[in-house]
DNA sequence: AACGCTTATCTAAACGTTTGCAGAACCTTG
DNA sequence: CAAGGTTCTGCAAACGTTTAGATAAGCGTT
């Protein structure tokens, strides 16, 4: 296997300079057509592809943000990359993904100025871990802030709407700012909710529904779509079904919640848009430009068939 | 904003000359106790970090491997991804994870040496791209194979012995390996069951089922379990449900499809495990090390409650 | 006291780009 | 036709590392 070809060579064969080739690729003005013309030719006889090592460490730069997400198995995030994804490429930067601890190894992304920026996706854990270990442009998901409370709010008035008199929160960290912020909407309503915390997963859901029906609610909302599907699963368990017997909601519509059974009441997280403003808030930083005012996003509720009037009788 | 600091820096605090610096970072033999210590606390001193650019710059290595997915929105690679992660770091790299669209932009991980080899997800995409335009060493997952075949049948079989005289599969692409490796599984046990192909979102279960019930059969193979759950929906707006009136099977085992509604019987696929082997098999390529030979790995059923006896009259 | 071996450090070259500066060739213009 | 501008291209330095080879110091042998 021989060596990759370089800049050089595809001068040689162009019959210039290296620099007059870096010229060309990167676009630079004062180029004779001629000229490039042989060495666009050259570069595609060769198969020439310019090495990013090399580039980034003269420009210090390497147009690659990093988008760290908690754990690669919260479905939520794809997206949110897809969003992020497609913004970054229109100015020319990448993306890449990886859960904290690996960014964080010594060897990680965020450890070698592999990468320009990051892009936290949890909050909280940013927090903690931002000022200690990290000195790269970063930003959070709440610089680009959706309006959790509003959303949590429509829930909460539908329910109220359809009859419901009391409800549970179910699952959700009890120190997340999300969660807290869904709470929070929904007292506005039901003011003194009780909040049953666990995490982000079905299986939070499904565990604490017990303790939820104890609290003789009507309905039960989950702190994101998965609790929700884990307390369908739960209620399954039971014999109980949803909306006939206890009315579920979740939160964000996930792409596989209308196909839940019953497919789910929950609210709308316009995720890669999300995705799409934190590049630009990271952009903005890296190039220096003043970095926009966040504006918090509405949030719209999407009615299936998992809400509905209260049991006549519990 | 001060320039970062450089193994120069460095060298300059500990009284030494930077290539000693580089000695003690990569720790190699031949240097004084008491210079190592005091390089590393200049090290720590300074904060520095080594700049991976620079570095790969000289050993035409980046440590760096990319998996590349499809869609980032499919939700089985997390678990993948943990598995290579946590078998990468072992040996020192990192993995990075990106779409395939974004991997081969001009800027993108493959087109520029920024990694030192790919992990391909999907393998039909991975041969009609690999050839043209990629020259870096990659492995593809079907590298390090699955009994997909294996599985496929002992769901049938586990179908066969409830009294199912008649099935179907549904969903997956009809040009995909995996699909036609399950499809043949279950016609290991029933010879001539009928594929109705979409791809591997729910959707594609959800529309096919209409279609699937006027084939008469008792009990739909989903291709995964997305499939599957979009099955269970359609069923759902019909009125049905299974097991009751028709059994339902899935593929993977994710993470959700025990709290779907039924929980749903299916195949386990250890994909950390593959995660890990792919990772293990990419290594071995790049360090020309001798490729093991690919074992398959046998998959296990996991009976839930989406499948029973059938109905006794359609 | 000179020799060789080991251990520790330094010197210098190399990796593949970008970029500021300087020079060459060609055009205007007065 | 000399002066002054453009437009194009070459030269050389710089980016931050790794690594092969050279040198120096210390020590145990003869």
């Amino acid at each position: 296997m021989l060596r990759r070809p370089t800049i050089k060579d595809v001068a040689k064969i162009a019959g210039v300079t290296y620099p007059t080739v870096s010229r060309v690729l990167s676009g630079k003005p004062y180029v004779a057509t001629s000229t490039r013309e042989r060495v666009m030719r050259a570069i595609e006889d060769l198969g020439y592809k310019p090495s990013a090592a090399a580039r980034s460490m003269v420009t210090q730069r390497t147009f690659t943000v990093a988008m760290l997400v908690p754990h690669l198995t919260d479905a939520n995030f794809g997206a949110l990359f897809a969003g992020a994804e497609r913004e970054a490429r229109q100015h020319g930067y990448s993306v890449l993904v990886t859960d904290y601890d690996a960014a964080l190894e010594p060897h990680g992304l965020l450890s070698e100025h592999r990468v320009d920026g990051a892009i936290f996706v949890e909050p909280e854990r940013a927090v903690t871990l931002e000022p200690q270990r990290i000195d790269i442009p970063s930003v959070v998901l709440d610089d680009v802030p959706v309006d959790n409370v509003g959303g949590a709010k429509a829930l909460a008035a539908h329910l109220h709407g359809l009859g419901h008199r009391r409800v549970v929160l179910v699952g959700g960290p009890a120190d997340d700012l999300h969660a807290s912020a869904r709470l929070e909407g929904i007292r506005l309503v039901y003011p003194d909710t009780a909040w049953l915390a666990g995490d982000w997963g079905a299986e939070s859901g499904y565990r604490l529904t017990a303790r939820a029906l104890e609290l003789g609610v009507t309905a039960i909302l989950g702190a994101n779509d998965f609790n929700a599907l884990g307390v369908l699963r739960a209620l399954y368990g039971l014999g109980l079904s949803a909306p006939l017997h206890i009315s579920v909601t979740g939160f964000d519509d996930a792409p596989l919640a209308q196909y839940f059974t019953p497919p789910l009441t929950t609210v709308c997280q316009p995720l890669e848009r999300q995705g799409e403003r934190a590049v630009r808030a990271l952009l903005d930083k890296l190039e220096g430009r003043p970095v926009g005012v966040p504006v918090t996003e509405a949030l719209e509720i999407v009615i299936r068939d998992s809400t509905g009037p209260p049991a006549q009788h519990v």
